[in-house]
RNA sequence: GCCCCGAUAGUUCAACGGAUAGAAUAGAAGUUUCCUAAACUUUAGAUAGGAGUUCGAUUCUCCUUCGGGGUACCA
């Protein structure tokens, strides 16, 4: 039982006594005390003062004294205003150290047979183009999220829907083909997400071309559009594709390997995995079924130009479009199929889908519509909405050059971690691939803390210009915190130092802050994965970790006379590595032994 | 036009309706015969504007201003 839980169970009892009010001990949430104020622990009494009529410093200090009585957790207390603030006894922090330390995986619940089932998806790249900044963000939420959702005690799957086929595919292949001259990623050395990347720009640049010759020639901007030539083939070669031409697959084949063997190395490097890939070209029909058998139902209407669409204006929303006049099928389309498919695959209880917040909009039409359409887990999918990553000068398009690719970025990390660490001095005795581990763990590091510690729901600046931030509240500072510490323990056992009793100690300020820091670690997990928000653990994890260094700077450990304190203090920098570990693998960063 | 979201130190981010709004960074000033100074300490600096609900509002409601997104036969 923790100490809040205790706390909670106290007050509960007291006010019942004393007031005769039955409150919920769940309902009694006790906060850290601010540090102007001495307590470890505090509760405020508003919610008593009616039925106590008395002024809250009266009900206060009459609970305050109630539990010096009852509670042997409870030392002393001080009343200031409505606030009742209480001394824990300082040798009950042993104990509560103690038990922390035999609990294996703390603050991590086990998922049994019977826990529920989480399919997470995110990532969901389109392969033609490759990864940037905003890319990189759903992707370590997405993995984060699924983490802290496993240490929640859930079962979960991690799932990536590839948009491998649609109408972009086709203006790459299409400008591959005219402009390629059969260049491959091996031919020119350059990853195959590049080299795709690189003809979609290409499309879009002669596309403009067109557009603007065929305004010169004096049609409106519409009427170019739907005249020119380039798209019409783009066109063509969709619906040659969806007719299952050999010639179109083949190529769209081809290049989609180049693509996926790029994404593959991105992926990797970035710490990220999925369990189950679904693939649009396997699932898009599958959408269609649904819409033409919702067709026959009458929930969904045909318009002259054979177009296909939901009406949802009775709902609120507008009417939306789910298959083209060509036949064709839309995103939406495609995301009805997949999540058809998703739900026979799998016994799933809850569908999340990390997808950036421009897309609010979809969601909540694919929600509806898939409650139309018959399934009964369209009304509660859940759209873990997360916001942009802006840049200085403005959002990203790749158009205007102006995206952050994901690759350039994870290098420049990774290189500037390594100048940093030499210019330190401090792995001087490794040799040049053990610097490189502690490059690529520090520079990802600093990348993914920095992504992650910010409110997933809001947008995010990015200033490509500075580069992340190695001191501060960043990764590196946690990551150099936990070197720091094992470096301690290292010491620690090759002066044959081990951890005894240390129950008799009364710990000091600093010990008993760091103490009660770490008991806060499960309910931040139970929070993140209840509100889906992997900066609480970030946050979380720099505090533990600044508490930690307070507590290092005051107090010696290994030149600690005393062996009953130096256990104390050995044991708290076991406990506190773990548990910086633990949440920094929550968020899918690791930890270097030394740095 | 309509719909959704946001606005907190110079800057980037925090704050279950609770105490004197916290950090980091940039600025000023310190700490190393001592376990890793990528650290620690001190200092200065902010809730866009206006009403309302409340014992109490950065937080909830409404209005205004300023940003961002969506409303595509793009995904």
């Amino acid at each position: 039982m923790s100490v809040d839980n205790i706390i909670s169970a106290a007050v509960s009892r007291a006010v019942k006594e004393l007031y005769g009010v039955d409150t919920a001990a769940e309902t009694i949430v006790p906060q850290a005390t601010r540090k102007e104020f001495e307590g470890n622990l505090t509760v405020m009494v508003f919610p008593w003062v009616k039925a106590a009529r008395k002024a809250p410093e009266a009900v206060g200090a009459e609970i305050g004294e109630w539990l010096v009585k009852n509670e042997p957790a409870v030392a002393r207390y001080n009343v200031v205003k409505g606030f009742l603030n209480i001394v824990i006894e300082p040798r009950f922090w042993n104990g509560v150290l103690s038990s922390i330390a035999e609990t294996p995986r703390y603050g991590f619940k086990e998922a049994t047979a019977e826990s529920p089932l989480v399919m997470v998806e995110y990532s969901s790249p389109n392969t033609n183009k490759p990864l940037h900044l905003g890319h990189v963000r759903n992707n370590l939420l997405g993995y984060s999220l699924a983490e802290i959702l496993k240490a929640c005690g859930n079962r979960v799957v991690k799932t990536n829907i590839v948009n491998d086929r649609g109408i972009h595919i086709c203006k790459s292949m299409l400008a591959w083909q005219k402009w390629g001259n059969g260049a491959t990623p091996e031919s020119l050395g350059v990853k195959g997400d590049h080299l795709i990347g690189d003809y979609y720009v290409a499309f879009d640049k002669h596309y403009r071309a067109e557009l603007q010759q065929l305004q010169e020639q004096g049609m409106s901007k519409e009427e170019a559009e739907a005249a020119s030539p380039l798209m019409a083939e783009a066109r063509d070669m969709l619906r040659r594709w969806e007719a299952g031409d050999p010639e179109v697959r083949a190529l769209w084949q081809m290049m989609n390997s180049w693509v996926y063997d790029g994404f593959d190395q991105t992926y990797k490097r970035m710490g990220v995995d999925f369990d189950k890939i679904y693939y649009e070209s396997q699932t898009y029909l599958e959408g269609k079924d649904k819409v033409l058998e919702g067709l026959d139902k009458g929930i969904m209407y045909r318009k002259d130009d054979g177009s296909v669409w939901a009406d949802l204006t009775a709902d609120g929303l507008d009417h939306k479009l789910l298959l083209r006049s060509d036949g064709t099928s839309v995103y939406m389309t495609q995301d009805i199929g997949t999540a058809k498919m998703r739900f026979a695959d799998y016994p799933i209880d809850k569908m999340i889908y990390v997808v950036g917040n421009e897309q609010n909009y979809h969601f909540q039409v694919l929600s509806l519509l898939l409650d139309k359409l018959g399934f009964s887990w369209g009304k509660d999918l859940v759209h873990f909405s997360y916001g942009m990553v802006e840049l200085p000068s403005g959002k990203m398009k790749s158009r205007e050059g102006t995206v952050v690719d994901a690759d350039d970025l994870m290098e420049s990390m990774v290189a500037d971690a390594r100048r940093v660490s030499d210019e330190m001095g401090k792995i001087q005795g490794m040799n040049d691939a053990e610097k490189d581990a502690v490059a690529e763990i520090v520079g990802l590091g600093a990348l993914k803390y920095f992504l992650l510690k910010v409110d997933p729901r809001k947008n995010m600046m990015f200033n490509p210009e500075e580069s992340i931030d190695f001191n501060g509240n960043t990764g590196p500072f946690i990551q150099y915190a936990y070197a720091r510490m094992r470096s301690v323990l290292r010491r620690a056992a090759e002066a044959g130092h081990t951890v005894g009793d240390y129950q008799q100690v009364e710990p000091n300020e600093r010990e008993i802050a760091l103490i009660q820091r770490l008991t806060d670690f499960p309910s931040v997990v139970s929070e993140a994965g209840r509100t889906y928000s992997p900066a609480l653990v970030a946050n979380y994890a720099y505090s533990l970790v600044k508490e930690y260094n307070q507590f290092y700077h005051d107090c010696p450990i290994l030149r600690e006379e005393n062996p009953a304190v130096l256990s104390l203090r050995l044991a708290l920098t076991d406990v506190t590595s773990r548990t910086v570990a633990s949440a920094m693998s929550l968020l899918g960063i690791k930890v270097p032994e030394r740095m």
